[in-house]
DNA sequence: ACACGCCGC
DNA sequence: ACGTAGCGGCGTGTA
């Protein structure tokens, strides 16, 4: 069989899926339909065809040998769309990261390059396939060249041999350029000979085989087509010339170039990221992974659990990998130097032999395991390592730290992957049918190779300073919110059921209210319904508009209340609604039989640094509006004599901003403990501080938050109500006055332009590629996360380091009080009722010197028998 | 699976 | 001229 060569026009295609799809667009509003109809395009043809050499044709902008020699051509074609343009670089980037070559020659379009270089495959025993968008590349086709062209939209295509050509035109591809030469393209400029068209010309090809034929026959023809034809023979011939695909232009091909590769996975899935085709990743990864499978399977030793506790016997530093399935540990692998063994977990008790002081335990994600130990009763003393946490340290934006992607990218190892074997889905097998010998395999590859991976993930965290930040703080943290989501936070049943059954009679007397004012039903959960209840029915004025229809939000609501009384009904209503189904409903079935609910806090999710909670998510508890605060009353201490209490960090991204940009008008006031917004208030509006009203004070705080999330006048102005005119001039007058600020905001742009990152007080990094972008919107996007970043995960990194301290204190002064949770500026405490003002005193002194700013911290602490007293 | 809307810091 | 504040999780409806 020879080999087949997929040659595409990139081009065509290019412009084929930019004008069949929507206008998809990101978050940050860079274009992204061409981009996705042409990867989705060549995904399928790279797994349909199944290729032996690819290879992308693009025009490249010198003006081709057409344009000199006929100024018309293609002057009517319109330039290029913006939305087009600012996709092309990106779609080069895909192109190179399937790790395909792109083919472009200074002065010749994309069809003359695959015309030459399907003959010259041709001519080297390739069978050639063209795909494209263009019916002119049928005048390519012949035994071996098939051209492949879109149907319609994206997704349908014809393929064409020399026969096919012939059966639907009637004419050979070679006579396919006469056709042309005769009929003209409108959309090429091909300006072809008046009054003869598609019928005529297929009339004549077929009578007289070609143009220059037709040419010296013309006696044979007759009356007013043998006119037409005589007077218009040098543009006839000029036409065939334009619509001739040369076959022979000058290039220098190595075949070998184009042989298929594999993909590089990781800049692939690093794109799609960027431009949000969360579909295509999937379809990548499931590609991804049959690939792995095939990975030779080798026989590892497997030892009993008895025998476990002599294999680590006099090791130091050992590293393990659990498989956890159905919530449970059923198996353990083991790895000391280069030897991994395999063990089946029947009983928990068996893990006491890992507890040892002197052993370092290195893992991937070893909360998961550690947590199900803890469950059990076994909290070991070892020290432990984590390589998923280096590698969240090292790029904290990366979707995913799973060990098969993270081995992959720094070690090159395949270790297939967990889900190639245990199936997902509605495929996932029960532990029964896994086949054993590939999961043994997988899990002692893993284990082998996370000790590696160690040592070479350290090079980097060394390289970058972050030693501190991993063993100082990111690791001991590890163990704390373990301690955190093992112990949980209780709740009363109780208050729950009371505020269930009274928000139940709020809701219904209101949906009644609302449908009677209606005077019909519907669901007010459906936004389509509402929309069509607001803007159909009352006919009131659409604000704004979303992808699929109108805009129903809070913003939206609030301008139609003057219209309609009811549409202040509706705003109750979702209130409600959402306090109900997220929060009373929602926390009912995560409750243990201690009526406690074990959220899972996330350390390997914010590209700032914070940690995250889900399952149920403790962060975003309402606090706001006095209704959705009364939840609060139901997070109790777990001892009926106990208190919650919180202790929070007052202004302490404020703070560290004055830390960071060493702005002394900040700093001065964080010194006296004044009172920042009244003081920034008098600084922008240039009163003195007793004359500032709650008004101002109000609208500085607004100013206060925008500085530290990057500001803009729009964003001002929308927030605080006001013209962008005001807005623009409260920043400018802040910018006058914090003169500090300004710089300091100025000058981490500039850093993170030229380094591409920027850090916190504990060198955590972030990296920001998006600030050099050429696209507006992305720039911008940046810029201002280069300006939060430092702020945000500063903050971050010291509530981190009071985590850790406050654990080791209440751990180490035996008290029973117990760290349930962090909400990024505040801890919470379930303190035992003779250990209040220890805690108390504790926290404080902790808190506020954990690290030395430039700035005072302070922390200010409320006790209660409920988290909503305790604030 | 995605879009929308909304809760927190 | 453009579109516009940083970081998350989750419930609901709809395709």
């Amino acid at each position: 069989m020879s080999k087949k060569f997929l040659i595409i026009d990139g081009n065509s295609l290019m412009y084929r899926a930019y004008y069949a799809l929507p206008p998809l667009m990101t978050t940050g509003g860079l274009h992204t339909n061409a981009i996705y109809g042409f990867t989705t395009m060549l995904i399928k043809l790279l797994k349909e065809e199944k290729p032996d050499y690819v290879a992308v044709a693009f025009d490249k902008k010198a003006p081709t040998f057409r344009h000199k020699e006929y100024d018309a051509y293609k002057a009517t074609r319109q330039s290029m769309p913006e939305e087009l343009i600012e996709q092309v670089d990106l779609l080069k980037e895909i192109v190179d990261a399937f790790n395909i070559k792109v083919l472009e020659l200074d002065g010749y379009e994309a069809d003359d390059i695959i015309g030459t270089v399907s003959k010259l495959a041709e001519q080297n025993g390739f069978s050639v396939l063209v795909v494209t968008g263009d019916r002119d590349a049928l005048q390519l086709a012949s035994e071996n060249v098939k051209i492949k062209i879109c149907k319609k939209g994206i997704t349908q295509m014809e393929e064409y041999d020399e026969k096919d050509v012939l059966g639907r035109y009637e004419v050979t591809p070679v006579q396919f350029i006469d056709l042309k030469g005769l009929m003209g393209d409108k959309s090429d400029n091909i300006p072809g000979v008046p009054n003869v068209g598609e019928k005529t010309a297929i009339k004549l090809i077929k009578e007289f085989g070609s143009i220059e034929n037709l040419l010296k026959n013309t006696e044979r023809l007759k009356g007013k087509l043998k006119e037409t034809i005589e007077n218009n023979v040098e543009l006839a011939v000029l036409s065939k010339k334009l619509a001739t695909i040369e076959r022979n232009i000058p290039i220098e091909l190595n075949f070998n170039d184009y042989v298929k590769k594999e993909y590089n996975y990781d800049k692939l899935i690093e794109l799609f990221n960027k431009l949000e085709f969360n579909s295509l990743i999937d379809a990548i990864k499931n590609d991804d992974k049959e690939n792995l499978y095939k990975s030779n399977i080798k026989d590892w030793k497997i030892i009993d659990y008895d025998n476990l506790e002599e294999f680590i016997n006099n090791e130091t530093d050992i590293s393990i990998y659990p498989f956890i399935y159905d919530g449970e540990i059923k198996a353990l692998s083991l790895a000391s130097n280069d030897d991994a063994v395999y063990s089946d977990i029947e009983n928990m008790g068996v893990f006491d032999f890992l507890n040892r002081e002197n052993l370092t335990i290195t893992g991937h994600n070893l909360k998961d395991f550690l947590v199900k130990l803890s469950y059990n009763g076994v909290d070991l003393k070892c020290k432990y390592c984590d390589t998923a946490i280096m590698a969240y340290l090292l790029n904290p934006s990366e979707p995913e730290y799973n060990i098969d992607r993270v081995l992959k990218k720094y070690l090159k190892v395949d270790v297939s992957s967990i889900e190639a074997i245990t199936g997902k889905g509605k495929n996932k097998k029960s532990f029964k049918e896994i086949d054993k010998r590939a999961l043994i395999d997988y899990l002692c590859r893993c284990t082998i190779n996370i000790k590696k991976l160690k040592d070479k993930l350290m090079v980097f965290i060394k390289d970058m300073s972050m030693e501190k930040l991993l063993e100082d703080v990111e690791m001991p943290l590890m163990e704390v919110l373990k301690s955190m989501e093992v112990y949980g936070f209780t709740l009363d049943r109780e208050v729950l059921k009371d505020l269930s059954e009274k928000i139940d009679k709020k809701i219904n007397k209101i949906v009644e209210n609302i449908f009677e004012t209606a005077g019909y039903e519907f669901n007010i959960n459906s936004i389509k319904q509402l929309g069509e209840f607001l803007f159909d029915k009352l006919n009131l004025p659409a604000i704004k508009k979303t992808k699929t229809g109108y805009s129903t939000d809070v913003e939206v609501l609030m301008q139609l209340v003057p219209y309609n009384e009811i549409v202040s009904k509706i705003i109750e209503y979702r209130q409600l609604v959402k306090l109900k189904s997220t929060y009373i409903d929602g926390f009912i079935p995560l409750m243990d039989k201690n009526n406690k609910v074990h959220s899972t806090f996330n350390q390997l999710v914010t590209a700032t640094g914070r940690i995250s909670s889900t399952e149920p998510n403790l962060q975003n508890i309402p606090i706001r509006e006095e209704f959705g605060r009364q939840i609060r009353r139901a997070f109790i201490p777990s001892t009926k004599e106990g208190y919650i209490v919180s202790a929070d960090y007052s202004q302490i991204e404020l703070r560290v901003l004055a830390h960071i940009s060493g702005d002394e008008k900040l700093i001065e006031s964080f010194k006296n403990n004044e009172d920042i917004h009244l003081r920034t208030a008098s600084e922008v509006f240039k009163v003195a501080p007793e004359n500032v009203t709650p008004e101002m004070r109000r609208c500085a705080k607004v100013v206060n938050f925008g500085i530290i999330y990057g500001i803009s006048d729009f964003g001002l102005s929308k927030d605080l109500k006001i013209s962008r005119k005001e807005a623009k001039e409260y920043i400018d007058n802040y910018f006058e006055k914090y003169k500090g600020v300004k710089n300091y905001l100025e000058n981490i742009v500039k850093f993170a332009k030229e380094h591409g990152y920027v850090t916190t007080i504990l060198n955590r990094r972030r990296y920001i590629p998006e600030i050099n972008s050429k696209n507006y919107n992305q720039k911008s996007f940046g810029e201002r996360m280069a300006m939060n970043t430092p702020i945000q995960g500063s903050a971050a990194d010291i509530i981190k380091m009071s985590m850790v301290q406050v654990y080791s204190e209440l751990k180490n002064k035996n008290m029973n009080s117990k760290l349930i949770l962090q909400v990024h500026d505040e801890l919470i405490i379930d303190v035992y009722p003779d250990e209040l003002n220890m805690v108390k005193t504790m926290l404080k002194a902790v808190m506020e010197h954990v690290v030395e700013l430039k700035v005072p911290l302070i922390v200010e602490i409320g006790e209660g028998k409920n988290w909503y007293e305790a604030k």
